[in-house]
DNA sequence: GTCTATAGTCGGATAGAC
DNA sequence: GTCTATCCGACTATAGAC
C-alpha cells in the first residue's frame, strides 16, 4: 500500500489551496484574507476549503505545518553538520573559535538560501513575524519544528565558543542577538531597505548581510576571549 | 486665541478614541479590530469615529501621528546630545570609540525607557511592526518621524567610531545590525520570551538585552580598529 | 471530490433627531 | 458633538445536486 505516485486530483487541490494560501495569508494576514481569494488564487472552488481544511483556520494551521516541515528540511543539515563539529572539537582548543564561525557560516547560509531561492519565502516571513506579535496554536508549530532547533544549534555554538554554560541567561542571549543580526532585516524589511537603499532583498543583499554578521560575530568571539 | 487650556468634551472622545484604538488596532491588526471594538473600549458612541477622524482608515493613520509625535518627542532629547557630542570629537582622537559607546547608550536607554515605562509601547511595536510587512501611508508618518532620525543618528556615530562613510553601504548595515540587537527582541517577543524563559519584557530583561547589546558593540567596534 | 446557491453573521458608514 | 437606527456590502460555512 504505497502511496500513490500520481496525484490525484484531490492532493493537486490541496497543493494548489496550500500554496495560494501561503500567498494571500502572508500578503493580507489572517483575518483581512477571505477564503474566495484564496480559492480563486488556487483555481478552485471556494467551498473546497471547508471540505478539504474544515475551514479557515484549518487551513491556517495547514499552511503553517507545511512551512516547518519545508524549513525542516533546508535547516536539518546545517544543523546537525554544526553540532557533529561541535563534538569533536575540545573546549581548550586554540581554534574552536574558527570551528564556530564556520557553524554559524553554515547556520546562516541554510537560513539566507532558503529565504532567497525560495520564491514563497516572502510569504513565510510575513506570516512568522505576525505570528510573533500574537501567537496562536501556528507559532507552536513553528517553534517546535526547525525554528527552536536553530536557535538551540545557535546556543551550543555561542556555549562552545566562550566557555560559558548553554543553559546560563548570557550564553543564550547571546545567541539570540546573533540570529537577530541576520533575521532583523527581514522582520523589518522595509525599514532595513529604505535605510539601506535597496529595491529589493535579492542574493546580493542577503550575501552582504551575511558577512557582515559574520564580522561581528568574529569580533564578539574575540572580545569574549580573555587572552 | 490661545489653545483652551481645558479640553472641550470633543477632544476628550478625540483622547479616548486615540488611545482605545491603539490597543485594539495593536492587539488585532487593522482588519481584525473592529470599530465597534474601538468604540466600545472607549466608552464612546461608534458613530463618532466617523465624525472626528473621517472613518476607520482615517482613526488609524491618527494613531500613528500620535505614535510619532510620542516618539520623537521621548528620543529628540538621546539623538540630540548624541549629535552634539559627536561633533566636539576629533576622528583620530583615540578615546572616540568611548565616546561613540555613551552616545549609543543613551539612544539605547531613550529605546528601552520608552518601551518599558509606557503601558502602551506593547501596542506600539505590534503596530509597528505590522507595518513593516505590508507598509500603508502609515509607514511614512512614523520613518519620516523619530525612527528615521534614530537609525541617521546610529549611522552618524558608527561614522565616527569606525571612519568610514556615512554613506557606504558598510557603515549603513552595521548601523541597521545594532539596532537590530535591541529591536528583534520586541519584534520576535515571543519567540525570544520563550528562548530566553522569561515571562515578561519587564525592566530587568530590557537592562539586560541593553548591557549584552553595548558589549557586542564595543567589541564590533574594536574588531574594526586597525591597531 | 467538486460545484452552485444561499443561509446567517458581522462590520463600516451614514442619515437625521437632539 | 452626540446618539439611535439602519442600510448594504462582504464574509464564512454549509446544504445538496452532480
Amino acid at each position: 500500500m504505497n502511496k500513490p505516485r500520481i496525484p490525484n486530483r484531490g492532493d493537486q487541490t490541496r497543493e494548489s489551496l496550500l500554496r495560494a494560501a501561503l500567498n494571500v495569508f502572508g500578503r493580507d494576514g489572517f483575518h483581512a484574507a477571505s477564503t474566495r481569494a484564496i480559492a480563486d488564487a488556487a483555481g478552485v472552488n471556494q467551498a473546497l476549503i471547508g471540505y478539504h481544511f474544515g475551514g479557515k483556520e484549518g487551513l491556517y494551521l495547514a499552511v503553517f505545518e507545511d512551512i516547518a516541515e519545508r524549513m525542516s528540511a533546508q535547516m536539518a543539515p546545517a544543523a546537525e553538520t554544526s553540532i557533529a563539529e561541535l563534538s569533536t572539537i575540545s573546549p581548550e582548543s586554540p581554534d574552536r573559535i574558527d570551528t564556530c564561525l564556520r557553524c554559524i557560516d553554515m547556520i546562516f547560509s541554510g537560513l539566507l538560501e532558503m529565504l532567497g531561492q525560495n520564491p514563497d519565502a516572502t510569504g513565510w516571513v510575513r506570516l512568522v513575524m505576525r505570528e510573533q506579535q500574537d501567537p496562536t496554536k501556528a507559532f507552536e508549530i513553528l517553534y517546535g519544528g526547525a525554528y527552536g532547533k536553530m536557535l538551540g544549534a545557535l546556543t551550543a555554538i555561542v556555549a562552545t565558543a566562550t566557555g560559558l554554560q548553554a543553559e546560563s541567561q548570557e550564553c543564550r542571549l547571546k545567541a539570540l542577538m546573533i540570529l537577530s543580526q541576520v533575521m532583523f532585516v527581514m522582520a523589518a524589511r522595509t525599514t532595513a531597505t529604505r535605510h539601506m537603499g535597496w529595491v529589493t532583498l535579492g542574493p546580493t543583499e542577503l550575501e552582504m548581510i551575511k558577512q557582515q554578521a559574520l564580522a561581528n560575530v568574529y569580533a564578539q568571539f574575540n572580545g569574549d576571549v580573555k587572552p
